[in-house]
Order: structure tokens, then C-alpha cells, then sequence
DNA sequence: ATTCTCACA
DNA sequence: TGTGAGCA
């Protein structure tokens, strides 16, 4: 293992593991969704902030925001079976899938639109023709 | 190389 | 939701 000492790692490290910049990293921080140590000045990392911030990314990709995964992160209890967070996970991605599905209508409504548009057009310049 | 702040999309 | 610049 590359460590730098008892199970920390520096923020370049992270970024570096986990494809993103260290500026990202700290905007995290600065929205309170990781709070590493501080040595000094620069920040010491343990493995729950590595957990977190693997759990950050799982959440965008999931399509959540910083705040949603947050909350649902926060809910993580190191003992007990996580019940209530599972839970909560659960509703949250249902509001997703639900969000998901409405854009999906919204969408097919303009498609549709735009197909009329372009029939109307076409309609329009073949009078001109006639 | 790291930190912070300000501006910007 | 991030990024870039300039500073210390």
C-alpha cells in the first residue's frame, strides 16, 4: 500500500485514486460533506473520509445531489444495520426514478411538438410550390 | 505542492 | 456543481 502513515492519505492522493482535482475535493469539503484532520494546514484524510467520498461519487452518479447524498451519507452508522439510511435510500431513489420518468414525458411532449412544427413547415412551403 | 478567496458559468 | 486565477 502507497499509505503515508497510519491509514491517511494526502488530498493528491485521493484526487488522484479517484479521477478528480483536489479543488473538487475541498469544494466538497467546503459544502460539509467530508471533514478530514488537519495537520497544520494541510488535510489529513482517514479511511472514513476515503468511505465518504467513494459514497459522494456513487451518489452523483446516481444523479444526487450534493445536499441528498449528504443527508443520506450523515445517516451512516458505523455500528447497527443502517436501517433508517437504507431506508431513506430507498425513497430517494424512488423520487429519482419518479423524477426521471416525468422528464422522460416532458420530453416526448416537445419530440411530438417539434414533429408538428415540421409538418406544419413542410405543409407551408408545399402551398408556395402549388 | 498546499491553502485560501474571488470571480464566473 | 464545480473550475480557474492569483496569492502566501
Amino acid at each position: 500500500m502507497s499509505t503515508t502513515a497510519a491509514d491517511s492519505y494526502s488530498i493528491s492522493e485521493l484526487a488522484r485514486e479517484f479521477g478528480i482535482t483536489t479543488r473538487t475535493i475541498r469544494f466538497y469539503e467546503d459544502k460539509g460533506l467530508i471533514s478530514p484532520e488537519r495537520r497544520g494546514q494541510t488535510r489529513v484524510y482517514r479511511p472514513e473520509d476515503r468511505v465518504r467520498l467513494k459514497l459522494i461519487l456513487r451518489g452523483k452518479r446516481l444523479g444526487f445531489s450534493l445536499d441528498e447524498s449528504r443527508e443520506i451519507i450523515d445517516m451512516y452508522d458505523p455500528a447497527g444495520g443502517n436501517v433508517e439510511q437504507l431506508n431513506r435510500l430507498l425513497d430517494r431513489i424512488d423520487a429519482k426514478r419518479q423524477q426521471l420518468r416525468q422528464q422522460q414525458r416532458d420530453i416526448e411532449k416537445m419530440l411530438a411538438q417539434l414533429d408538428d412544427a415540421t409538418a406544419r413547415a413542410r405543409a407551408a412551403l408545399k402551398e408556395q410550390s402549388d
